[in-house]
DNA sequence: ACATCAACTTGACGCCGTCAAGTTACAGCT
DNA sequence: AGCTGTAACTTGACGGCGTCAAGTTGATGT
């Protein structure tokens, strides 16, 4: 008897599962509804089975994170993919678009990628470093051409650039995931002034 | 017996001597280290005498927030007093300089005032939401001054410019106080351009 | 058939925020 | 002077957390 009446043992694939219970839960709870014990009930394993897959929490976390950039990476190249000769500015408007909207859509994710949580309190596993620069220098290879086709100044360097743009456009991320801002609209409109900010030619009068 | 010898029963000022062991704490263990247990037995007092003086935890955050708004308030109000008519450019330098060695200096009472602690997962005392507003109107003062004076510039509402610049600044001190850029040299570089790329006149060459 | 070893479980430890109920001391009234 | 109401404070408990040490299970290679 009980052969196949209880379920096996051993789960199989547990890494992934734990994962993608993670994602789920952080969705829906929150980073602070997500335990290790919540983790391991939801997949059915005991409390302590994850530690089998990830050294601590701040390793699951890691691993999340690193699925983050990889999300966003793919988000980047298909707009570098689709960068034609003279639509730049309209592309970085959809940039800064998609950008806010993926923080907009996973803002625990979000905050995992850049937030304190990882880079000051934890630290960063070695891959997540590594994923992390690899998808930065993704980033400044758009400001690159974005000052190609004069699009953003060049007075500066691309790397200079790229990094005081992120920064400005990761400060109202933040302020829109961190309920500082909390209205949709009013930061769609700011990421306009700002991006007309940033941007050669700004405008005359406000937009719209 | 026993009239002066063992310390009297009433404390006298709990409510300032637990903030100002609050912050004590908050300074060399971060916000985390902070627990109201530990904030107890800092002052020498029962586990939950403090909720006789803050309702909860939340409530406590709060109250050391707000003493960050009147810190940084004074630090505004201090450049808008020495505001020349010609060296606006200069002080906004300055200004960013001293927000930004500010969050350094008290990273977590930042994260306190702008951080989702308690703007998201907590909820801000009408008194923090009062003060924070109040503090904000002084930013949008100090960038009025700074159109009139032809450093940003005027194409939008001071509010709009008020809102974006500020974003920006808040994004580039975020990646410091999380540990996403620690250098400290980069930091000010990268602050040095994002200043250039958001006021008029931007050089034509990097600085320095 | 047996040894090995990773996968997984059980139980415990010391933290945490907070609440209910009890105790103490002061302030105001008579 | 004595009583009483009330605010300040204490004690003890609850459930949840991250994580560790030690034990158990089951698949695999010989």
């Amino acid at each position: 008897m009980t052969k196949n009446k209880t379920k096996p043992y051993h789960h199989g694939d547990l890494r992934t599962a734990l994962l993608e219970a993670a994602n789920s839960i952080i969705r829906d709870s929150g980073i602070d509804g997500l335990s290790m014990r919540r983790l391991a009930d939801q997949v059915g394993v005991s409390r302590t089975a994850p530690y089998h897959h990830f050294k601590d929490k701040n390793a699951l976390l890691c691993a999340i994170a690193e699925m983050g950039f990889e999300h966003q990476d793919t988000m980047v190249n298909a707009i570098l993919g689709e960068l034609g000769p003279n639509e730049g500015r309209e592309l970085f408007e959809q940039w800064v678009q998609a950008y806010i909207r993926f923080a907009h859509d996973n803002p625990e994710t979000y905050d995992l990628m850049y937030g304190k949580e990882i880079w000051k309190l934890g630290e960063p596993t070695p891959s997540l470093q590594q994923i992390s620069k690899s998808s930065f220098r993704l980033w400044v290879d758009l400001v690159e051409k974005m000052q190609q086709q004069n699009v953003l100044p060049a007075n500066h360097s691309a790397l200079k650039t790229a990094q005081a743009s992120w920064a400005s456009l990761h400060g109202l991320t933040r302020l829109l995931i961190d309920g500082v801002y909390v209205e949709r609209r009013d930061l769609e409109e700011i990421a306009e002034t700002l991006v007309d900010l940033l941007t050669l030619d700004r405008k005359t009068s406000p937009p719209r």
